[in-house]
RNA sequence: GGGCGCAUAGCUCAAGGGCAGAGCACUGUGCUGAUAACGCAGGGGUUCGUGGUUCGAAUCCACGUGCGCCCA
């Protein structure tokens, strides 16, 4: 036989999975495969004995296309859902959207070119908002599915379907009724242009500059056991002179130290630390006449210097001696510290400004006047007077309004209120948040120290675009009335017909017929309110909304998993109405990511030019490849990327597509339901190797840490499989008799190792694990996410050891050998012969290994006793065979076949 | 301006007081029976900066710089 032939003797991988992934174009088919097979159905079909797992989709705003971080969001709660189907839970994804609220009705107001949002017709407005809504959630649902997102996305929650609506006000309306509601005066941002009370997101902060100026308020007098000399002043300062009409008090700090100065235009209170910078901007000769502390301060009465009216000395931490006098104006009308400060010393909320931002009657000098253009004229006129001391320009970061960017206002107005302290349910949020498993750790301690602080969440919004506060004012008595009664009427029509019922009835048709004013028992008439709720309140209700009502569904839920902005959003409004109304969290793991930032790790921006979005990696890659990205990248940190990052997953993502091509190129004659098979050592090596990464691997993603699981995997595909065994094998599987023991061992080994690696994997890398396991041979199920998870079992940690042992030992082969590679003696290891000589421990080691040289892939070894390790690599003498290329001493023995060796002699002889 | 967090090789990540490590990329090379593949080897580091604690710091502390999130 001539020797070019005995290639076609040797058994060489065979498979229809192709090398070139082409996922843009294939990922589609499969897709298709998944639509058809109705995955989700199947999954939810195989797991419906098991365990529950719940993780609660928080609602993305149905605005605009995907970006970046939306599709890592869902390719994470997704990767979390197939990991946890997989593993046998019952995993049922209900997605949703949140579809009220300004950005919606913003992009509205300009489709319908709308300046005054009091000309509009509501209803007609609001159906179109609907519209806006449902069109931007059918878009995302798509792109969500291209991900490779499995969920109900043919039934998923919208914040405005009636029956979630329903559920917003009844849990308005409990809420109301177990006193969490009120409704009072509190400065709010206002934006006297567009005329409407703005959420903490609805304001842009940037630098703005405003008059900054020092102003005297004379001391009327001291409190009783704290005396300074007449005629002295406290000296304050502020950058917005257009409040002073509202001051009603001077903030101290308690610990702060103070100085009496004495100038030649009188006795002055002011923060030790500032004087000298503060006598340098006055001009002022200065003399320390005192010293004390803050809290001496407290209670001292002074008088408004331009109003009649006193000022009285108050205490507050966050009053600093960084600049100005270290005596704060207090506006309590026009501050949110200055209002926390008014209600602890009960003071005063004084708001002279109207909805347009003028002065109203109250302040008869600037009435009318916009407060921003009165700043001037207040400076002029009170430095006229010798009220303000000093003037100068003031730069400093100032909020604007997001919509129209101008200036905001803090102005005191009639807004509704959930009362974080009310029945001690800060204490219960606290406690709650302590029973939840935070995902990084650091999570508790943002929420917490941030629930410790937050005030009371503002539910109303002078707004058209939501559901609106289900509460009624009887004409009267000018009560505002909410109780079961109402609430009960008002949800079943909600329920019924939406949310523009309210809008469209009147409001004897809102209430229980007959209704009378608990308060006054007046028959009406009643008058509906006509703020909405805040849109937080809509999505901070989800959890009742969705978990509660989904026959699929528990609550409260396994799992939250958002970005770390939701510590302050949806977390914890979703916290706060489930211990009000629940008492108890909504959730018993929160995990938070990062955000998505380019490779210098700044936020993406068009005006930064590095903005990558999802369609542009999907179009070019295909989504595998940005689901790898999303499990490779430790998620807790910001998450890089740019083109190269792209191209260093592309070159990742062939690796492993290579190996397991590989690995189904040589199972196509494999069937790996017949008998055991009698395994070699390295076999069992590989396989107890496959258990550990198993353990390994499921430990990894129980806590949630998927990069270092795909690392794990990458790292085994690589190292413990292409570089050793698959390289090792190859004699095995192609050159051993079809159906030797030996070819069967290995075709068996590498069927197990495959399947776990692609059941692992599909989580992960959905496409394509579906498609390499569609190739695998043996019974299969009809889709890779209907398998089960491998099997854990305890590594035999004995036998890794001694054959990381053995891994160390090829090591110094292999460096020996690829000297005399470089020397240019030998070609393939194949031609080495390998002379060893060591201590007896090390020498009987070595010689447990019955067949270490083909685990070498060398030609010949021998092994002598020796005091030190010595390796020395030589090119062996031995012929080569035609057949499996291995320098054989049995090469030429056979005189029909002269170029084979035994081994391959016995296979062609059959 | 305040709070929280991050910063280690070109890239993705390890090491959490004791020689700074892995994979990829890069370079060289082998094989030509994983071939737009695979094997082997090599080079590559001010661990963001400055100061401190310590026999010893990437690691602990302080300050600073840059970046992100949240808040004002």
């Amino acid at each position: 036989m001539a020797d070019k032939n005995y290639s076609e003797t040797v058994l060489l991988p065979k498979t229809d999975f192709p090398m070139k992934a082409d996922l843009a174009r294939r990922e589609s088919q499969i897709l298709e495969k998944w639509q058809s097979l109705d995955i989700y159905k199947k999954i939810l079909e195989k797991n419906s004995g098991g365990k529950s797992f719940i993780l609660h989709d928080g609602p993305p705003y149905a605005n605009g296309h995907i970006h970046l971080g939306t599709a890592l969001n869902k390719i994470l709660k997704d990767t979390v859902v197939k990991i946890k189907s997989l593993q046998g839970f019952f995993s049922p994804y209900v997605p949703g959207w949140d579809c009220h609220g300004m950005p919606i009705e913003h992009q509205v107001f300009q489709q319908m070119q709308i300046k005054d949002k009091n000309a509009v017709d509501i209803i007609v407005f609001r159906k179109k908002a609907h519209d806006y809504a449902i069109k931007f959630m059918g878009i995302q649902r798509d792109e969500f599915k291209r991900l490779g997102v499995f969920g109900d996305w043919e039934n998923p929650y919208l914040t405005l379907n009636p029956i979630y609506e329903k559920t917003i006000v009844e849990s308005f309306g409990k809420l109301f009724i177990n006193g969490y509601i009120i409704q009072r005066y509190k400065p709010i941002y206002w934006c006297w242009h567009c005329q409407t009370a703005l959420a903490e997101a609805e304001v842009e902060y940037w630098d703005e500059t405003s008059p900054s100026v020092y102003v005297k308020f004379p001391v009327k007098r001291f409190s009783v056991d704290f005396n300074l000399p007449e005629g002295t002043s406290f000296l304050i300062w502020t950058t917005t002179p257009w409040t002073l009409p509202a001051n009603v008090a001077i903030a101290v700090h308690p610990e702060l130290n103070y100085s009496l100065i004495k100038t030649q235009s009188g006795y002055f209170i002011v923060a030790e630390k500032l004087s000298g910078v503060i006598c340098e901007k006055l001009k002022w000769q200065c003399e320390k006449v005192a010293s004390f502390k803050g809290y001496q301060l407290e209670k001292t009465i002074c008088l408004h210097p331009f109003i009649e009216r006193e000022s009285i000395v108050v205490l507050a931490d966050y009053v600093s001696d960084a600049e100005g006098t270290g005596c704060v104006h207090t506006a309590t009308g026009h501050g949110e510290e200055d209002y926390q400060t008014g209600l602890r010393y009960n003071l005063d909320v004084i708001s002279p400004v109207d909805e347009r931002g003028r002065f109203t009657e109250e302040v008869p000098e600037w009435k009318g006047i916009l407060v921003f253009d009165a700043d001037p004229l207040i400076v002029e006129n009170l430095s006229k007077k010798g009220i303000i001391l000093h003037s100068e320009p003031y730069q400093h970061s100032y909020p604007h309004c997001w919509r129209c960017k101008k200036p905001v206002i803090f102005r005191a107005t009639k807004q509704w209120f959930l009362k974080i302290d009310h029945n001690n349910l800060r204490h219960l949020l606290q406690s709650e948040i302590e029973k939840t498993q935070w995902i990084p750790e650091e999570g508790q301690s943002r929420i917490s120290s941030m629930v410790a602080l937050r005030p009371d969440w503002c539910l109303s919004r002078q707004r058209l675009w939501g559901v609106a506060l289900p509460v009624f004012y009887c004409e009267k008595c000018g009560k505002p009335v909410c109780n079961e009664q109402t609430i009960a009427v008002v949800a079943e029509l909600v329920g019924k017909y939406g949310s523009n019922i309210w809008f469209e009835k009147e409001e004897k048709e809102l209430l229980p017929e007959d209704f009378a004013c608990p308060y006054c028992s007046s028959r009406g008439p009643f008058r509906k309110e006509k703020d909405i709720l805040d849109v937080w309140f809509d999505s901070g209700v989800s959890h009742l909304a969705v978990l509660k009502n989904h026959k699929h569904l528990k609550w409260p839920a396994d799992m939250y998993l958002e970005g770390s902005d939701q510590h302050r959003g949806w977390f914890q409004t979703s916290l706060i109405t489930s211990c009000a109304i629940e008492k108890k969290a909504p959730f018993s793991a929160v995990v938070t990511h990062g955000f998505v930032v380019d490779a210098e790790g700044r936020k993406m921006s068009k005006s930064l030019g590095n903005v990558i979005t999802p369609d542009q990696v999907i179009k070019k890659y295909g989504a595998d490849i940005l689901r790898l990205w999303t499990v490779s990248e430790n998620y807790q940190q910001d998450m890089r990327i740019s083109q190269k990052i792209i191209d260093h997953l592309v070159i990742v993502y062939r690796t492993i597509r290579n190996t397991m091509r590989f690995m189904l190129g040589n199972l196509y004659d494999c069937d790996p339901d017949l008998e055991k098979v009698q395994l070699l050592e390295v076999d069992r090596w590989a396989l107890e190797r496959t258990y550990q990464l198993i353990c390994d691997v499921s430990n990894y993603y129980e806590k949630c840490l998927f990069h270092k699981g795909i690392s794990e995997i990458f790292n085994f595909c690589n190292i413990d499989m292409s570089s050793f065994y698959l390289d090792y094998l190859k004699d095995r599987l192609y050159t051993h008799g079809k159906n030797s023991s030996s070819r069967r061992a290995a075709q068996y080994a590498i069927y197990q190792i495959l399947k776990s690696v692609v059941i692992m994997l599909a989580p992960a890398l959905s496409f394509t694990c579906e498609e390499a396991y569609s190739f695998m041979p043996g019974r299969k199920k009809e889709s890779v996410f209907l398998e089960t998870w491998p099997e854990l079992r305890k590594p035999d940690s004995r036998l890794l050891e001694r054959w990381a042992r053995f891994f160390d030992f090829r090591k110094l082969v292999l460096k020996q050998i690829e000297q005399q590679r470089s020397a240019g003696n030998i070609g393939s290891s194949l031609e080495a012969a390998i002379e060893i000589r060591t201590d007896g421990e090390n020498k009987a080691f070595i010689e447990s290994f019955p067949d270490l040289t083909n685990l070498l892939m060398v030609a010949e070894c021998s092994i002598a006793e020796g005091e030190n390790l010595e390796i020395i690599a030589k090119k062996t003498a031995l012929k080569k065979c035609a057949r499996c290329w291995i320098h054989h001493q049995t090469v030429g023995h056979f005189s029909q076949h002269p170029e084979l060796c035994e081994k391959c002699f016995n296979v062609i002889k059959g």
